[in-house]
DNA sequence: CAGGTCTCCTGCTAGC
DNA sequence: TGCTAGCAGGAGACCT
């Protein structure tokens, strides 16, 4: 599933081939992939702009398209395809912006992600971007600021973790490296956390990230990057996925659990519960 | 307000 | 071998 350095490797590739391209019409296949607005005013907002730049925020692509944002959140499988004119449409393609010269697809299996356009004056202000939290390498996240947000918080950090509106961009596989990493159980309550706890999630957010980035992103299951390039990080990982197998650190068995609905691995040796 | 559960989807897999 | 129930999961909607 695309995560933070998923997307990030598909915005750095498409920026390759996009910037500076007119959109001269948008294909609307599955309606349901457009959040907002209507399916109309979609197409007409984008109709005849240039793709001026691609921008990143959390999990969503942001292409620039003049006066408004093109949002494009990939959730579970949303993949982008370069293709000709003349190509068959597949079953899986939902929406097709027409380049002129070529065809940009975007192809998404389960149909989970959602594309927005959001005039610029309004991108902070309205959903969906107004409600994310912090990147992971902002200045601003610091032990106090995580502090304030687990304050009063009962659930544990597993789930926590994942909150876009807190520190964008995690999702469920980085959540597991991270707190294996950081040797923390993922059920500790948030309120629980030590500020040497807070620190070492800090740390290692930004660590992992950076190294994924690095490696082209995570493919397992479903990720590819633009027409189906894979990336590396996953032969990285540490623990997610890897029931059945031992601790990198201590060869304990690994051990895989739900936590807020959400399939978690960790070690039970390496991340002790808190008592 | 916080937190729990449901929903959207389809492909894959465990189990019979 | 072939079928099906169940699972996977990001995030918004809805309920308590």
């Amino acid at each position: 599933m695309p995560e933070l350095p998923e997307v990030e490797t598909v915005r750095r590739s498409l920026k390759l081939r996009l910037v500076g391209k007119k959109v001269y019409g948008v294909k609307v296949i599955y309606p349901n992939i457009i959040a907002y607005p209507s399916v109309s005013e979609f197409i007409k907002g984008i109709c005849g702009k240039e793709i001026r730049d691609i921008e990143r925020r959390g999990k969503f692509l942001m292409f620039d398209m003049g006066d408004s944002y093109l949002l494009s959140h990939l959730r579970m499988e949303g993949k982008y395809f370069f293709k000709n004119h003349d190509e068959v449409i597949n079953k899986h393609e939902h929406v097709i912006f027409d380049l002129g010269d070529i065809e940009l697809r975007y192809m998404d299996t389960r149909k989970f992600g959602r594309m927005y356009l959001i005039r610029k004056d309004m991108i902070n202000k309205m959903k969906p971007i107004s409600e994310l939290g912090l990147e992971p390498w902002d200045r601003k996240l610091t032990i106090s600021y995580l502090k304030d947000k687990y304050k009063n918080k009962k659930l544990p950090i597993k789930s926590v973790i994942l909150d876009q509106s807190i520190i964008v961009g995690i999702g469920n596989i980085y959540a597991d490296e991270i707190l294996f990493l950081a040797k923390i159980n993922p059920i500790t309550k948030c309120c629980d956390l030590s500020d040497d706890d807070l620190k070492k999630i800090i740390k290692y957010t930004r660590e992992v990230l950076d190294k994924a980035i690095k490696l082209g992103g995570t493919t397992i299951r479903s990720y590819t990057s633009v027409d189906g390039v894979h990336g590396r990080f996953q032969n990285e990982l540490s623990i997610h996925g890897k029931d059945k197998g031992n601790c990198p650190k201590c060869g304990s068995e690994i051990i895989k659990i739900k936590v807020g609905g959400r399939g978690t691995y960790y070690c039970p040796k390496c991340q002790k519960e808190k008592v």
